[in-house]
DNA sequence: GAAACGAAGATAGTATTACTATCATTGAAG
DNA sequence: CTTCAATGATAGTAATACTATCTTCGTTTC
């Protein structure tokens, strides 16, 4: 038997949804490595067309344009982050272990996990660490998020800001702090290996070395 | 007498030295004002030189792209804040003290410095704030490193480093915490006026709540 | 005062990007 | 057997991101 993960996606990030068609799945599988290989701003939907081979309108039938495609994917890995969260989380209590083992997943290297055939999860991460903020450093963020297309990046970061609180009722600032860990996993790891010399990890480029960066960041502030 | 201020800029930056024209001081006045109406995605050397007056071929003289531009006044604008950073720091003998200075420096607005006649340092603020971090989250970073490009940026996170270990010889991450300072002053000010979900200063958007988060993050971490 | 030069203006042209539109084909569902 | 949705095929347009060339105009320099 094969196991299937379905991440379930807000309609209006797409205008046809692409996990329910041949076409929309290899447009998601190539997307990704087509975004990773070149960069988004070099990333077009008739590059991607002839990497599919399709036509560039077939592309547009699912994405109104890149953009929305980014965000699709990036929704995509925020949601499927979650739902890690979530499994490893559920059987821990102590609410300290639990953002320990949260801080790792947001901030470690991720095997493809073979329940979803048309994601590759480690370059997903990549993409993400590259490519996300651009989802919403835009002039439409506040119409984008009307249309709630960050909602699995806030649902994520309300779930760590949540775990934060367990540890530290008085704690002031859940939520900066959350988006802070979830921001500085991502930009420190940039960091680390294309402008090393703003981290302290340049030397042997450790993802380790920023989990122990976030978890002395986050514990020295939420101590009580 | 007029007062003159003048940052030295990376000769790589540009083709022809933008300071030294007339044309090329209304390249940088107006390309700030245009990013910051547009945004840098709607931004085209066409618009700018309708808005100046020029040709198109005019700006690509001094300016190899409109990503070159970017990272030109990115760079302005770091080390505009160096400049700053010292001009406020250099009296104060408690590193605590100069911390808390250069956390306020980064984190609240900007007025216009009139010594400066072609660059509006608030509207600068705002740009770098929402895209800043596209200067190097691409393809090229490491190219644009090689060529010193970001060294302003670098310079600044090293100086606020070498801060935080004053404060505390012993603590482990001071370039990474460096960073995480810079970024998230940005950060958490687009985040609390875009998606203050993220955030824990969303209903009264107030910049100070953001320096208290930022002290309160930095002095935790760094305490004896 | 003529020559030389650099900065800028004027104009044109190209390849690519970011779409939109239309029509034909095909395979599955009713 | 029809219908219909999904895809393929093809075309076209406006804008973008440049490059090239030629002229003009003001300044320096001999």
């Amino acid at each position: 038997m094969e196991l299937q993960l379905q991440i379930k996606m807000n309609e209006k990030l797409f205008l046809k949804n692409p996990e329910q068609s041949e076409l929309g799945k290899k447009i998601i599988l190539h997307g990704i490595q087509l975004i990773h290989k070149n960069g988004f701003e070099a990333f077009t939907f008739k590059k991607l067309a002839e990497d599919i081979g399709t036509t560039e309108a077939g592309i547009y039938r699912y994405f109104e344009n890149k953009h929305r495609l980014l965000i699709y994917i990036s929704a995509w890995y925020w949601g499927w982050l979650e739902y890690r969260v979530a499994v490893h989380t559920n059987n821990i209590k102590d609410p300290v272990q639990k953002l320990k083992k949260v801080i790792k997943l947001l901030a470690t290297a991720i095997e493809d996990d073979n329940r979803t055939s048309y994601v590759d999860e480690s370059i997903l991460h990549q993409i993400i660490i590259t490519e996300g903020s651009k989802t919403y450093l835009t002039k439409k963020v506040s119409e984008d998020n009307k249309d709630h297309l960050f909602q699995p990046y806030k649902t994520l970061c309300a779930k760590i800001g949540s775990i934060i609180l367990e540890c530290n009722p008085k704690y002031k600032y859940p939520k900066s702090l959350s988006s802070t860990i979830i921001e500085m996993a991502h930009f420190q790891n940039f960091f680390m290996n294309n402008l090393p010399s703003l981290t302290d990890f340049g030397h042997n480029k450790d993802e380790l070395k920023i989990v122990s960066f976030l978890e002395d960041l986050v514990f020295s502030s939420i101590k009580k």
